[in-house]
Order: structure tokens, then sequence, then C-alpha cells
DNA sequence: CTCATTTATTAATCCAGCTTAAGATTATTC
DNA sequence: GAATAATCTTAAGCTGGATTAATAAATGAG
């Protein structure tokens, strides 16, 4: 399928679009193909994109002092990757995204989706809806994570995640657990 | 001032409202009293209003399976507090919502606020830019968690939420931070 | 098919933060 | 203002996960 397709077959399970806004929203996109590791952000750089996922596979990491990745998201089609922070507040972004895979993504500027949300409100519900679910996973990422132990957070994500467990490297992984990728490991060793 | 009042210039900070949209939105919420330790939210029930603190203290937490207490938020006056996860999923909630002073709140129901997210769509927007914002500070506040030392965490939180720190215990300080009460008590006595 | 690069494993040693337990302060309540 | 409850501190020993370093296995480019 067309990747401008998609993201409005996207749209729809969401929200309701008659067929002149959807192609007011199509409009607003522009597709953006990336090869295999290139860089769609970097740290320094204002996001002023969001983006959606039509093909492949990305993951969004910040860079620590002691220059270790640390990744904060994955995604792959269908899901939506960015620095919010950085796309939110217009600050320079302290995180990279970048393609895992030959991906296919569709872009749209803040200033045209700022308009988007006054042209089509439908738009406007979409992201509301998409922030509010978002801020909940990631709430519930975040107690899960304190609440326990790696091994658990490791079987979790393995059921969560399966997909991307298999699109992945295992390093990948255990740095978006948040643990070494030597005690991820010794973890799996002991679950065999 | 009158709680309601306060909301009104609440919401104006970030939108624009005339005066018969202030009347509907006010009209559209409630004025609810605590006692101090009084629980507005209790694990297991469908949290199923929003609510905006417009006098006192509250805390967000959750109880692990050994029963101990894991603060998730706090909140003062203008903040707003709720188990988002249970209101947005319409699914028992984990957390208990509890008044830690004397507090006024503005409530609303989750069907009044999705009608007004009609009748007045600057409300809308109010609460996309709200998830928004929560969203970017729950994620830089976790990212912070990951790659802080506890330390460094207990120094961020008393600059940032100085007023907060006055008027809690150190111990639900130490629970909000992730770290245990005895271990706080050391950290302080090393800044000292 | 082969050499180089990327990814995964193993094992020894180390440390931030936890647990337990006791005592010391500080608030509340009657 | 005495008694009780709530909060905070100290100190000893313990543990999950990090670090380091070396080796092994898998992948991929030419």
């Amino acid at each position: 399928m067309e990747a401008k397709d998609k993201l409005i077959k996207h749209l729809r399970q969401t929200i309701t679009l008659t067929n002149e806004e959807a192609v007011i929203v199509s409009n607003s996109f522009k597709e953006h193909r990336l090869q295999k590791k290139e860089v769609l952000l970097f740290a320094g750089e204002i996001s002023s994109h969001m983006q959606f996922i039509a093909k492949g596979c990305l993951r969004a990491y910040y860079m620590d002092e002691e220059a270790k990745e640390h990744i904060v998201q994955f995604g792959i089609e269908e899901w939506w990757v960015n620095d919010l922070y950085s796309y939110l507040t217009k600050t320079p972004s302290k995180q990279f995204v970048q393609a895992l895979e030959k991906s296919t993504i569709l872009q749209i500027h803040q200033d045209t989706l700022n308009n988007l949300y006054d042209q089509v409100p439908a738009i406007e519900r979409f992201f509301r809806l998409k922030f509010e679910k978002a801020y909940v996973a990631f709430q519930y990422r975040t107690i899960d994570a304190m609440a326990k132990s790696a091994e658990e957070r490791y079987l979790e994500f393995r059921t969560k995640y399966r997909e991307i467990e298999q699109r992945v490297p295992q390093y990948m992984i255990a740095s978006y657990l948040g643990i070494t990728p030597e005690f991820l490991s010794a973890l799996r060793k002991n679950l065999r």
C-alpha cells in the first residue's frame, strides 16, 4: 500500500475524516525515505516535524556524558517517532532519531500541523488522544521499571514487543531496558 | 480568590475563552473539599474525573506487592492530579490519590468533559497541550532518573520543587525519588 | 568464500543503594 | 504537658546490576 494511504487508514482507526479532509491531511505530509543507519534527527537540532513510520524500524536514543547510548523508544510500522521534548519546547534535541532498517516515513512540519488543527479539528482530537495514550503508556512503563527487576522487565518486553525483539539487536534491547548487554546476556542464560 | 475563578484564570494562561465560554466551563466543574489524609481515589476504583487543585496539596501513589507505597506525583495549587491510566483506559486504578493537607479541588466528570470538548473547542486544545507538556515532563523525569544518581536527583528536586519540598515529609520525597528514607537521610548528611 | 565488523557470551571484581534494627527527634492529641 | 504517633537518623551487612576484559559467534561486504 502507498505510504499515505497507510497514514489515512491509521488516522481513521481513531477519528472520522471526510474524503475532502483526507486529501487535505494527505497533502500536508511529505514522504521521506531513509537508508539503514541514516539519522533523521541529530542531537542539537530542533525537531520541527512529527513523523509517522509507514515502513521500517527506527529508534530514538540519547548519549550520556560518557558517550554511552540510551534508547528511549523504538518504532516500527504505524508508530510515531520523535524527540517530543524538542518538538514541543522548540529547544535543541538531546536525542538522535535513527533508522535501524531501510524505512519510509511521512513528515509534517509543526507549522503545517498547527494550521491543520484549525482546518481539520479531528486532527487535533487525534493528537490529543495520541498524547494521552503516549503519556499513559510511558507512565506505566516507568512505574513498571521502578517496581520490577530487570528479568521481569525483559520478559514483559518480550511478550509485549515480540516483533521489535526480533528486528533489533539484543544490546539495543538491553539499552532500552536500562541494563548492560552483559547483564542481559547473563539473565537470558538463567532463563534457559 | 474563589476556586472557580482560579480555574478560569489558570485556563486563560494557555487558551482564550470568551466570558460565555468561561461560564459554561465554570458550571461544568464541581467544587469538592478534602480533609487532610482524605482519600479522593482508591486503588480498584475507576477514575472518572479530572481534578484541578484550587488549594492544598495531594499525592498519587501505588502500593506494591509488599504493601510499600511509591509516590508517582505530588500536586499543589493549580496542578491537575489523577490516575490518568485509569481515567483514560476506564480500568480500575492502581493508584490512590490522597490529600496531604486540607484541600479544595474542582472536579469534572469524563462525560461532561467530552461534551465540553465539542461545546468549547479551546478546552480540547487546553488538554491537548496539557498532555503534551505532561508527557514531555514525565519523559524528561524518567530519562533523568535513569541517567543520574540519587544525590543528583534529590538536588534537582529541591531546586525544581522548592515549595513541595517544604510541604511534604522527607520520606515521601524519598519515595518519589525511588529511594529509601534511610538512604535519603544518609545522602543529606553527606551534603552538609 | 573470506576477512572485517558487529553482536553475544563468560567470568572476576566492584559499588550504589537496600535491609534491618535501634535510637533520636518532632508533631499531635487528649 | 504527658503520652502517643509520626518522622528522621545512624550504622552494619547484603545484593542486583555495573565494569572490565577476553573470547566466541554471527553477519555482511567485496
